[in-house]
DNA sequence: TGTACATCAGTGAACGCGCGTTCACTGATGTAC
DNA sequence: TGTACATCAGTGAACGCGCGTTCACTGATGTAC
């Protein structure tokens, strides 16, 4: 890596952590590449240098967050625990990385973009944070309920790659996630802080009730 | 009601209606005073007769969706049915209404809107949910789980006004309320179709899910 | 039924703003011989 | 080690656009006597 390529990877990188900022204060459309451009001391135009536009760069920002979040989700599964915890542990570690920085869990499921479509890095994403579920749901003494229309839908999601999962225990991963995501979106919006309600109380709720019912153990 | 304040009020829907149909197609962002007048052909000044501001315009379309949300929600709780069954039809509207204007869906729990804080009509709409959804878990026959100290903070919203709700079912309500919210939004996104998984089919199976685990018959 | 006045809807010009993006160009930094 | 050339970063002007909002003003519609 030459001098120059170390050099446009950090200016790349200050712009992303401006455009960051920008979309903490202002949202998704408070994301300008002028304004990041004269944040950093240098002319718009410039900017076009390092990024393709204001789509690409939007693009970059939301490949980042996917990714961030699932190696966050993977990095809590691969802690060496008893199966409950790890769980535990993994939905903890999806709340935490959005109530840390909320502006950017919207990005990725708060409202679309306008012009903008979610392309693979997205299903991506998903799909290894649902595997990750999944393969600790497997881990875990679970009498799994049929529901064959539903299971044979989530298996196609299997179908090409070679995962050690079943469609049953991916079902389940898909649930749990529903949920987190439902007690997160919401908390993250502040919703329950507007209600009186303590979201940690709810969310610990939640995670209780799901591995309670679904767990022999 | 004069000539004069019906024309008003028309102009007021029209407004609003066409303001409905930015939002579908750019999103909150998308939603422009001077675009509306253009639309209805007059000029954008004439609007700021009918509304104070781009603010006070999407403040309405805000209320206009909570109020239409949650009264859809009660007259399905209305219908006379056996419990288990009210809260699948209340579950039903809650979802069929997001589903056939997701953008409105969105503008109440999508990303904030960035300089606009939400108020007192939206604590009031979800409040009035919460208690439909929890009358019918009174009525229904279900066993309690304890839990102190969500019970307490849940209580405080009853406090003052006078519901014949207790704490439990509240809380039961607040779950599944978070519950819904979860697979509806990502529904209204289309992380599911994204997945090749039927949203209807997902629905169903949390419903389900919900109303085995917490009712004895 | 007719007149005098008040109210209201809508216009058109203007203000000030910021945006994304293109383009031709200047310097500086790197590379090859 | 030095020179010739290619690559790259950044500038500044410009294009075309749309926005929210204010203001003084014109007509039309309603109201009171």
């Amino acid at each position: 890596m030459t001098v120059r390529e170390r050099y446009r990877e950090q200016t790349r990188e200050e712009a992303k952590r401006i455009a960051l900022e920008q979309l903490a204060e202002s949202g998704p459309g408070g994301v300008s590449v002028n304004a990041i451009a004269r944040k950093m001391g240098i002319t718009g135009p410039a900017l076009y240098r390092y990024f393709a536009g204001r789509d690409d760069l939007l693009t970059e920002l939301i490949a980042d967050a996917y990714a961030e979040l699932a190696d966050t989700v993977e990095q809590a599964s691969a802690a060496k625990r008893a199966p409950a915890a790890r769980l535990r542990a993994m939905a903890n570690a999806w709340r935490d990385w959005a109530i840390a920085q909320p502006h950017r869990y919207l990005l990725l499921f708060g409202t679309p973009i306008p012009g903008y479509q979610a392309p693979e890095h997205t299903l991506a994403a998903a799909h290894r944070t649902l595997v990750a579920f999944a393969m600790a749901f497997e881990a875990l003494d679970v009498h799994l309920p049929k529901a064959q229309a539903l299971d044979r839908q989530v298996a196609a999601l299997l179908a090409d790659r070679q995962v050690p999962v079943s469609a049953g225990a991916l079902r389940f991963a898909l649930m749990g996630w529903t949920r987190l995501h439902g007690v997160v979106s919401l908390e993250v919006e502040g919703q329950f802080t507007l209600m009186g309600v303590d979201p940690g109380l709810l969310f610990q709720a939640e995670v209780d009730a799901f591995l309670a019912n679904h767990s022999t153990g």
